[in-house]
RNA sequence: GCCGCUAUCGUCUAGGGGUCAGGACGCCAGAUUCUCAGUCUGGACACCGGGGUUCGAAUCCCCGUAGCGGUACCA
């Protein structure tokens, strides 16, 4: 039975290294058939509380990575929790103790590192091979009683039956001290890949001053669980072949220990915004006004309201969002009319003194003509500024204005039929009053 | 310092003795046009350096260099 895991630390919260990491152990574990099982790391005593895990569990659920034993679903390897594991270590201390391959040193006990060198075989790297010279006499358990992370690790890998050992390229130089472990246990160790971490733009690792770390925060910005997870898994892993749009069940079919780069990986946002955005457009109107709606936008009440008028709304921002905040942004213009106006738009589109008959005579226009629609009202306004004398591009520039305070928005007669002729002709007047005002 | 890992466009990567070194994101230009975005078309951009091996090396080997990681009674 194929069987892997994710053990994180209970630091509170899932940054994308960790995330990746997860995603790796899922890939491989569904792809196979096996298990994933999620243990928490907690042997550190100084900052580890039951509440610091929740934070990881949402990240995974939220990524949608879900585990098949682990906190809160158990299992037959349970307790998940490594501080609740506690005696197990010391046993096997003592094991190691009486056996003569380990040694007490200041209350603590040390592990008895044989001559010769250690070898393994990492499925990212290949034949890795240390001289057991350069590995020291390491603790495996503190004088505390409290065992250090080798001898937990290896004694969990051991319990819970773990065939694969996928976790961060930090690791590499600890793997040779358990390996060393599971033979003096008497045992084969599992098999191991080393995956690269992730690094900011200037190719450090990643931190706060980076932006976001943490996989909830991601949320927050308004990108999508599966854009996130199409683009972590294919950061620091390649399929193979040039699709890179995939579906999770896709990347499960594909995934390979092999296709694993060796190198570091740089977070590159700009491609995460393309993955949102695709993902994005596939979402049928429904899905995104859920989505929309449960950022607390012009949610459900707004939208849901009228699903045909919605469904045109949403036509003409799909292509300008590429976040789910962005929909609040521009979703705005379709429920409230503009609270001021772009000091830039006024001076360049409505500083000349004839702007304000210009938009005066459209309004008039507007009341008067019949067809509401997109050809009937741009045929409207530009035989009208034809028949002023005037340019076409000033009065939609100023209208546009007159609409959503801006310069920039959807194709303004688009927007005009969506808004109806009370709000245009409302917002028009509102613009011309205001124009009035000024000198 | 010592140990280890890595090295293909700016970024993520494909390719692993003979390729026009492929794709994607981004970028630039043109088209569409009422702005922005989108879309379409076109374009620029890479094998870290030096030695070998070979008829031939980005690909194999060695040496440099650089980046990253580790070097704890952290994980």
């Amino acid at each position: 039975m194929t069987r892997l895991r994710f053990a994180p630390s209970p630091t509170g919260y899932l940054h994308v290294g960790g995330a990746r990491t997860a995603l790796f152990n899922w890939l491989y574990a569904r792809r196979h058939g096996g298990v994933f099982v999620l243990r928490i790391e907690d042997t550190d005593v100084e900052r580890s509380q039951a509440e610091m895990v929740t934070g990881i569990l949402d990240g995974l659920r939220w990524l949608g990575i879900d585990w098949d034993e682990g906190p809160e679903v158990g299992g037959p390897h349970a307790p998940y929790y490594q501080s609740q594991r506690l005696e197990r270590y010391r046993a096997a201390a003592k094991q190691l103790l009486d056996s003569g391959q380990a040694f007490e040193d200041g209350g603590a006990i040390r592990f008895k590192v044989p001559p010769g060198k250690t070898t393994f075989v990492d499925s990212v790297h290949g034949p890795i091979e240390f001289d057991n010279e350069h590995i020291e006499s390491f603790v495996i358990l503190r004088s505390d009683t409290h065992p250090t992370y080798h001898l937990s690790v290896v004694c969990d890998d051991i319990d819970m039956a773990i065939t694969h050992v996928v976790r961060g390229d930090d690791h590499i130089s600890n793997t040779p001290k358990q390996v060393l472990l599971y033979n003096a246990f008497g045992k084969t160790p599992p098999t191991f890949a080393h995956v690269p971490l992730i690094m900011g733009a200037d190719k450090q690792r990643l931190s706060k001053r980076h932006g976001a770390t943490s996989v909830m925060e991601y949320e927050k910005l308004g990108y999508l669980p599966e854009a996130m997870f199409n683009f972590l898994a294919l950061l620091g892993w390649g399929t193979g072949s040039n699709d890179e749009l995939l579906t999770k069940d896709e990347l499960v079919q594909r995934f390979n220990l092999e296709g694993i780069s060796g190198g570091n990986a740089v977070f590159n946002t700009e491609k995460l915004d393309w993955f949102n955005h695709q993902y994005l457009l596939k979402l049928t109107d429904e899905e995104l006004v859920a989505r929309v709606g449960g950022l607390g936008a012009w949610g459900l009440e707004g939208l849901g309201k009228d699903p045909a008028w919605s469904s045109r709304v949403l036509a003409l921002l799909r292509p300008r969002c590429k976040r789910l905040t962005e929909y609040r942004d521009q979703l705005t213009p379709f429920f409230e009319g503009p609270t001021s106006y772009d000091p830039d738009g006024v001076k360049k589109h409505l500083s000349a003194p004839e702007a304000r008959e210009h938009l005066e005579a459209l309004r008039q226009a507007y009341i008067a003509t019949g067809d509401w629609t997109e050809v009937a009202l741009e045929k409207c306004l530009r035989e009208l500024a034809e028949a002023r004398s005037a340019k076409a591009a000033t009065l939609i520039h100023g209208t546009r204005i007159a609409m959503t305070g801006r310069m920039v928005s959807p194709g303004l007669f688009e927007m005009l039929v969506l808004l109806g002729r009370e709000r245009v002709v409302d917002r028009l007047a509102r613009l011309i009053a205001a124009l009035a005002g000024l000198p």
